[in-house]
DNA sequence: TAGATTGTTAATCGATTAACAATC
DNA sequence: TAGATTGTTAATCGATTAACAATC
């Protein structure tokens, strides 16, 4: 199915929470489940869902629902999970850190191929599977291993500056976790922001408006 | 200006980022700013931001802009950043570690008034000003300190459970960072999640979209 | 005053929900 | 076949953009 590129924005952040669940579904052994019955567990509507499912091109059959095994591949085939793209952190503070150790890049689509930092003291030293490397030879290591994509854990003032650095060496798609904004020569490269402190005061304000205050 | 209640989801989550950009401005000494100086900076339409900043009060002068100091304040106080939340974290690992080490919570509109883990070689250790403290004291905490936030860098497992218990504690605002969706009895109280998983697959998906492949 | 720029209404666009005929 | 449930079209809702009169 090559349907991937017409698949709107909101129906895009939506499929990460499908694919959970469509893999608990598996799990537990579920082989069918219907549009209403997905929708109650997921607090979605039928007619959401079953309009998501057809932009990538309807998998369902009538009268019966949707083959759970079939849709879950569908879904990782669209998010592109089994074409793995090759990806560098850099960034191995703390925060780097966590992020090597919580999560298994091969079952999100990406393959961590090498780790930087410019912290002495980090350099060299081995976190998880992976050596930390001299941000120096980013450039030397770009252009042997032709990573595609970057994450970046680094300091807010660092973060604008290596982007466009790291876009020059060919990285075609960021996920960044400064609180800083990143603006790249070309636009239409994919970034992707964990904004920690932004999240935080949307909190902040949602409590604030059901008038949650402390004691 | 109590305009708050009335604010839509989507102009909610920009808030944030308006409120980043101006508080850049004001350490940049800029007085004055238009909607159409704004919008070129942010890359967003003059005519957003003007209907955006409505929703709270009309704050602008004809013919001259935005008093970039006012509207600063102003969203602010619709964050909730003037008025901190107490809140605890469960979960002291590597990402929590990571966390308090970034945010300046007080910034946010929060206030860390303790720090868990079950952990027994974290029990008593002092991470930043935090000493973590036994999981098991946390109701006892909880009743006498009366936290209204929780932040959960927990595994999935335990994020469901641990928030269940502490919504019975009185907890009304969850930040989540486990992979896992939080259901509450009360479906009002604010949780935002932070998926890093997810991201991570929206990003492979939007890379798959634009074609890029590994060489 | 004239120029600039807001506040606000109307038009457009996109996303969600409802409805129901098609069909397994 | 009858019942269930999809695929798909139409209706609704909300968010964005355009336009312009009000006014500093």
């Amino acid at each position: 199915m090559k349907a991937s590129r017409t698949v709107p924005q909101a129906v895009l952040h939506r499929l990460p929470r499908y694919y959970r669940y469509l893999g608990d579904l598996l799990e537990d052994g579920v082989e069918r489940i219907s549009s209403s019955e997905l929708g109650k567990r997921m607090n979605a509507t039928a007619s959401q869902i079953r309009q998501d499912f057809n932009y990538f091109g309807g998998f369902g059959h009538q009268g019966y629902g949707y083959n759970v095994a079939k849709l879950y591949r569908e879904i990782a085939d669209i998010l592109g999970i089994s074409n793995p793209k090759t990806a560098i952190i850099l960034g191995m503070g703390r925060l780097g850190t966590a992020i090597v150790n919580r999560i298994t890049f091969t079952k999100r689509g990406f393959e961590v191929i090498g780790v930087f930092d410019n912290d002495p003291a980090l350099i060299g030293k081995k976190i998880g599977t992976f050596t930390v490397l001299d941000v120096a030879k980013l450039e030397d290591f770009c252009k042997e291993h032709k990573p595609v994509a970057a994450f970046l854990t680094l300091p807010r003032e660092a973060a604008a500056d290596t982007a466009l650095k790291l876009e020059a060496l060919g990285i075609r798609g960021f996920w960044n976790f400064s609180s800083g904004y990143i603006r790249l020569n070309d636009p239409t490269i994919p970034v992707e922001n964990m904004h920690l402190g932004d999240s935080l005061m949307t909190l902040s304000c949602r409590m604030q408006e059901h008038d949650i205050k402390n004691d």
